[in-house]
This record gives structure tokens, sequence and C-alpha cells, in this order.
DNA sequence: AAGCTGACTATGG
DNA sequence: GCCATAGCCAGCT
């Protein structure tokens, strides 16, 4: 695995993202554009995507497979060792799954900006 | 250097 | 509600 470059701007970005990643609670989860807009939307959704990418690079543990697209769909899966671990994890917190797709995905929903609010 | 890609989203038809 | 477009921005070819 190649490590990720990181520039100076985007280690203060992966910082913040695996800071609120950290906090999802267990049984919840949200997205990669809630993520970014709590942080500014200054890098857009698919930095927190990159983000989540090197977050194995993170000495801490980030409950990477908490953050979904906006569906609810596990678009993550496939970076995964294995692509069923992201969606056992998910079970394992009671988070039901059909399809790839969190089932009643408002009430497991959890936006930082909300739930949160900005420090 | 220019173009493509992607764990995204919002918008318009 | 599904599909196409267009912003988005860092990394890779």
């Amino acid at each position: 695995m190649k490590p990720i470059k990181l520039s100076e701007k985007n280690k203060d970005f992966f910082s913040h993202v695996y800071e609120v990643v950290k906090q999802i609670p267990e049984g919840r989860v949200t997205s990669y554009g809630a993520v970014a807009k709590y942080l500014g939307t200054a890098r857009g959704a698919r930095m927190v995507g990159w983000a989540m990418n090197g977050s194995h690079f993170h000495p801490e543990y980030i409950p990477a497979h908490r953050v979904l697209n906006r569906n609810g769909l596990l678009t993550g899966k496939h970076q995964f060792s294995d692509p069923s671990e992201m969606q056992r994890r998910l079970e394992a917190e009671g988070i039901e799954i059909k399809d790839d797709k969190v089932v009643d995905l408002k009430k497991h929903y959890w936006d930082p900006g909300i739930e949160l609010k900005y420090e």
C-alpha cells in the first residue's frame, strides 16, 4: 500500500475529518457531505472520502464504516480488505442493511452539524 | 502539462 | 425517481 502524500492544508483537513468520524456514536451513520459541511465545505465531500481512504494510516481506530454517501449506500465497502466487513460492522451495531443500503436511514443518521455543534 | 479518476452532491429534465 | 451534467479538488498517469 502506497502512503498517501499529505500537503500542509489537507493534513489539517484530514485531522478534522478523523476527529469527527471518531465521534460518530455506535449504531449511527453520517454522510461524506455532512462531514464536509461541518468542516466548512471547503474541500468537498470527495476529500472526506479520500480522508477515509487514508484512515488506516491514522494511529487511532477510525470507524470509516459509519460514513456513507447521502443515500445511506455503502459506497466504500470495496475499499475494505473484505467488502462484507463494512456491512457486518454496521449490522453488529444494530443497523439493518439491505441491498448495500442502510434501512431507515433517517433513524440512524447522525449529522455532526446538529448533534455535535461546532466546537 | 493535460486529462482522468474517485468512499460525493446538488440540480435539472 | 432515474439519468445526465456540472461543480468539486487532490492524486495519479
